[in-house]
DNA sequence: TGATGTAATGTTATAATATTACATTTTGAA
DNA sequence: TTCAAAATGTAATATTATAACATTACATCA
């Protein structure tokens, strides 16, 4: 089997490399103005190519911003959970990995007798530069 | 002093009404048409109202649905941070609380020289009545 | 080859969510 | 009472996302 990335298509290639190059989230229309000159006019595209690679898991949404990333970790798992470290003050994002976020959750959710199945977790703050900073 | 929930405006108490008053979350456009005949005719009206509510944190917003909720919890201190178990079978929405969330996140956060400041927390599910169902 | 199915694309229009700008009114404290 | 702050009303507009439908690309296999 070859590496979902192999696959993907000129669109969906074209928006991932920008969310790629990009230091910080972007938004869909930033990415629709990034790129109109490379033959993607209409927002749908965009969406669409989006939407594509969140499912494979080379991008994730942030939910509270409306924003989208490309994925730092190699094969990562987080195709429908998402943790993110975001820095209130210059906008950089971490994403949080490993499994005991999920176990921790699925415990909190047992106390609620609620089933778990995923979750996103978007905690703000101050990244490490920002905190010397201020 | 007074309790938040006694200074409210004519705006922010129909608004808060007909929150307190659904089962589930609900989107800004549907409570401004639920109550358009009680004199509120703009979007606008409804997101002031909204703003304020969730300011005093007696109405929390779930981002990853752009849905409100009322708080039920007396006194509530999620003003900022806000953690739910949301079922994905009838959207019905529990608030988590406790402090326990809190530590937890510092300490995630700390692992990687973030400050933490507040977070937001949705996990998804099957509520203890579609759990029995499925 | 060419018929067929499926996924992706292109394009236009529109829906859904949220804010700006500005004039006016209400409220409450000095 | 007066003044400033907060809230309101209204229209317009910005931002985010999807619907609808026609077309194209490409693999499969009879």
């Amino acid at each position: 089997m070859a590496l979902a990335s192999e696959n993907l298509t000129k669109n969906q290639k074209t928006v991932l490399g920008v969310l790629e190059n990009s230091s910080e989230p972007m938004k869909a229309y930033t990415i629709l103005y990034d790129i109109q000159k490379k033959g993607i006019k209409s927002p749908l595209q965009v969406y669409r190519a989006l939407d594509k690679l969140i499912e494979i898991g080379k991008v994730h949404k942030i939910e509270s911003r409306n924003s989208y990333v490309a994925c730092k970790h190699e094969g990562c798992n987080a195709k429908t959970s998402t943790s993110f470290l975001i820095c209130e003050n210059c906008d950089n994002v971490t994403e949080l990995i490993g499994y005991n976020l999920f176990s921790y959750f699925s415990k909190q959710a047992d106390k609620n007798n609620f089933k778990y199945n995923k979750h996103c977790l978007e905690i703000f703050g101050l990244c490490e530069n920002c905190k010397l900073k201020n």
